[in-house]
DNA sequence: GTCATCCTTTAACAAATGTTAATGGATACG
DNA sequence: CGTATCCATTAACATTTGTTAAAGGATGAC
């Protein structure tokens, strides 16, 4: 992918979230590098540095992590066209507390964090989209708080449905399930009395 | 409250965070307003604006919001000597969308959130301490949404009373209970099982 | 001191969710 | 074509949590 091609790939998705002068898309393009996975593929490991910023152009993935017992516990999906978690959200001395995994062939863009941290001191619209999309992370986290804390599972599953509707023939439910709180025997159930 | 004694009450809690020159305290300090609540005062109203950053000097406060129902959700307790939310997470172009409430005598400073946006900009271990209690904000978050993910009522309130011991004498069962994702009838029958 | 009020606890029953194990269906591979 | 594997579903039973209502205890106003 060219210089160009990259700037119109990045274009929509950083002006969906708080646009940018054409300047300012172009020192973001200046550092973006590609990457593509295939699904299952873990491209950001719990315990590992990482000092990247990611935007998804294509496909999906998840962030999740391992509880003690073994199992995983998804904690966000991301979808095509999104901005994941700040790195400064996910990582501490950048050492990330998180996995990401592809769940499907995934394009992504990658930015060095340090060179990207410069451009939003120096930018006020950076600094702005930069500021945006750590209060739509934020935001994102509330509301699945209090689905988790004042809805029952049947109602998290609705609102799972709304938010992620095509997820659900897409991913294993057993990832689903962990989203959400319940066992994948639960989800089961659910989506049997939902039907009828 | 004069600016020496704002400075020293100011001084541990930042350096917990992350530390900053004497120059940089003073620059903080400067903005500093002193604010004091009586028990049960909501001092951010969601919807109304607010454009300030928050010290917990005394006390101890709480975000909380209004299910449809009527009924209120804990989102975060804040003990003495901790930093607020930062302003660009819990509001929207200015307006809040949380409640945050005093829950004991509270004496709190406030600063201009704009002005502590420069000042950021400006220097780096101001920068530096931002970022940490961004980090620290959603790690927090990271952390309980894992608990309520995948633990079950009686072994959130394990972890609440390491983290919060002293607030189950302090606060209100029905908002302890809405913080575990549970009924304070359920709380109850817990604490009784957790005695025997 | 007495009363009113608010919060916590308890009880009895209902509903939701978890656990374990078996079954069925799809898919990839030899 | 058959088989191994992975996932989703179903069943039976246990446990957890919710709901409604009543009782007990603390606290403050008068």
């Amino acid at each position: 992918m060219n210089f160009e091609q990259i700037k119109e790939r990045t274009r929509p998705l950083v002006n969906k979230v708080s646009p940018v002068s054409e300047g300012s898309l172009g020192l973001m393009s200046d550092l973006i590098v590609v990457e593509v996975y295939e699904k299952g593929d873990i491209f950001i490991d719990r315990g590992k540095k990482n000092n990247k910023e990611y935007f998804v152009y294509e496909g999906v993935c998840r962030s999740f992590l391992l509880r003690p017992e073994g199992e995983e516990v998804t904690i966000s999906y991301f979808l095509e066209g999104s901005v994941l978690s700040p790195n400064k959200t996910r990582t501490a001395n950048q050492i990330s507390h998180l996995n990401f995994q592809a769940l499907t062939k995934l394009t992504i863009a990658s930015l060095n964090a340090d060179k990207f941290e410069q451009l939003m001191i120096n930018h006020m619209d950076i600094r702005q989209f930069g500021n945006m999309v750590l209060q739509n992370e934020l935001l994102a986290k509330v509301e699945k708080e209090i689905a988790l804390a004042s809805l029952n599972a049947k109602e998290r599953l609705i609102l799972f449905r709304e938010k992620y509707h095509f997820l659900e023939n897409l991913i294993s439910h057993v990832d689903i399930a962990s989203y959400l709180g319940i066992t994948n025997i639960s989800l089961s159930r659910l989506r049997k009395e939902l039907i009828e």
